[in-house]
DNA sequence: ACGGAAAAATGAACGTGTTCAAAAATATAT
DNA sequence: ATATATTTTTGAACACGTTCATTTTTCCGT
């Protein structure tokens, strides 16, 4: 009557539970997708080419990611962690700088899956998707990737205080949605104009840091926040 | 050897020439389309069923729209045409409050295909597809938009000099897609967030449109537009 | 009125993402 | 060890978007 699962509610799109043996021929299925997509693009690769380079049949691959784009999911949720471990050893400085960097730093890591990331997103913007950016299933990301930008301004030299780094946090994710989006649509070699809005972000930012501390800014950032905050889900704050 | 072709390079997803009976059949094919969209929505309309309702083969309706998204290419079409009419006849007043109308009078428009414009913004944001909301199929269309938020600076109370005036239009072209993006997102009743997002924007711009007299803001603004207004296009400044 | 060219329209097929019922393999209980 | 439940794996089928060779209709010059 006892069952024989390992792993615990590991995420949202994998079936309910696996065994190790399960948990391997995924992770095997996803690096051999990923693989394929990093040579010769998303969206021409087909499940079929996935399940025969894996060594396995068609169907089990659905086992494992239900939708194709799922497997991209699982690509960005890897690169979050990878921003998290980024900005956990980021060097102390100010909150421009710190936030710079840590959106470059990923651009770089998307940067082999730049057509990939483009299909997920025209996924994830059509909002009654299962994989809706702003969905229930991806609220647990969403909260991760909230978290860092979170410590990006907390343990900044200019931190303000908790409460407005929490209103700061929400316009830094959507901001950092809005990137991703730009960079997506940037077609200039080596992505050079994102690199330039990049630039012009962080000097507005450094030159308007100041003003944050007047009322009236700070109002205005908590009243934008109280409006498109709810929009994230719960992030901790609420 | 003369042809008997009577429109000439109407758009761009069209074959080259039509008649004025082949116009007709495009024009029926598309209004059942769209009555089916609005019915029961997009993603949930076959194009088998569109053929059926329309009274005609599959294969005809993909003389006339080599995607299925070009019918909704198509749809935003005639609402930019119905945004240009509405900024025409738009009483004088200050800037925010042109802009504001103008947004708000466009998502009354779309309001009964969101979910068919989701869809099309899903496409539209895939860099290399055919749609590219930035690709050179809908530069018309957005050379068309742009020009209609000149107008709307360029005759409110408070217009600036044409120069800036191009600059604010371009700004003002990309604040448009990122509203109708957060629009499509936003899950509340009656989206009521993107009201008011509408309002907080309005009030916003209000408040800072004095600012924009001073050297910095000018050249901060004229700084942005030099680096995401290419992405655009030619829209006529150059 | 006729013949030929251009356009309109058809219907069958293909590829790909996705589903599902059933078989094979594996673990657990007795 | 055997029986039983559970998980893994398969392979065939479906649905839908899309393509294309072919046929039918329409138009124009003579």
């Amino acid at each position: 009557m006892t069952t024989q699962l390992t792993t615990e509610t590991v995420g949202k799109g994998e079936p309910a539970g696996l065994t190790p043996k399960g948990e391997q021929t995924r992770k095997h299925i996803l690096e051999t997708a990923l693989g394929l997509f990093a040579d010769k693009g998303y969206q021409a690769t087909t499940m079929r080419e996935i399940a025969a380079a894996a060594g396995c049949s068609l169907g089990l691959t659905y086992r494992y990611f239900s939708r194709k784009e799922e497997m991209v999911v699982a690509l960005y949720a890897r690169t979050a962690q990878e921003l998290e471990e980024q900005v956990a050893s980021l060097p102390h400085g100010t909150i421009a700088e710190r936030y710079a960097a840590a959106l470059e730093g990923d651009l770089v890591r998307l940067a082999p899956f730049r057509e990939a990331m483009g299909t997920l997103f025209g996924v994830a913007l059509v909002p009654d998707s299962e994989l809706a950016v702003l969905g229930e299933n991806l609220q647990e990301l969403r909260a991760q990737v909230w978290g860092v930008f979170r410590k990006v301004i907390m343990e900044a030299s200019d931190a303000p205080k908790p409460k407005q780094a929490d209103d700061l946090a929400t316009a830094f994710y959507a901001g950092y949605l809005a990137f991703l989006l730009f960079w997506l649509q940037d077609r200039t070699p080596n992505q050079q104009t994102t690199q330039e809005l990049l630039s012009f972000g962080k000097d507005l930012l450094a030159k308007f840091r100041p003003a944050l501390r007047l009322p009236l800014a700070g109002k205005q950032l908590a009243r934008l926040v109280k409006i498109i905050g709810p929009m994230f889900g719960p992030m901790g704050n609420v």
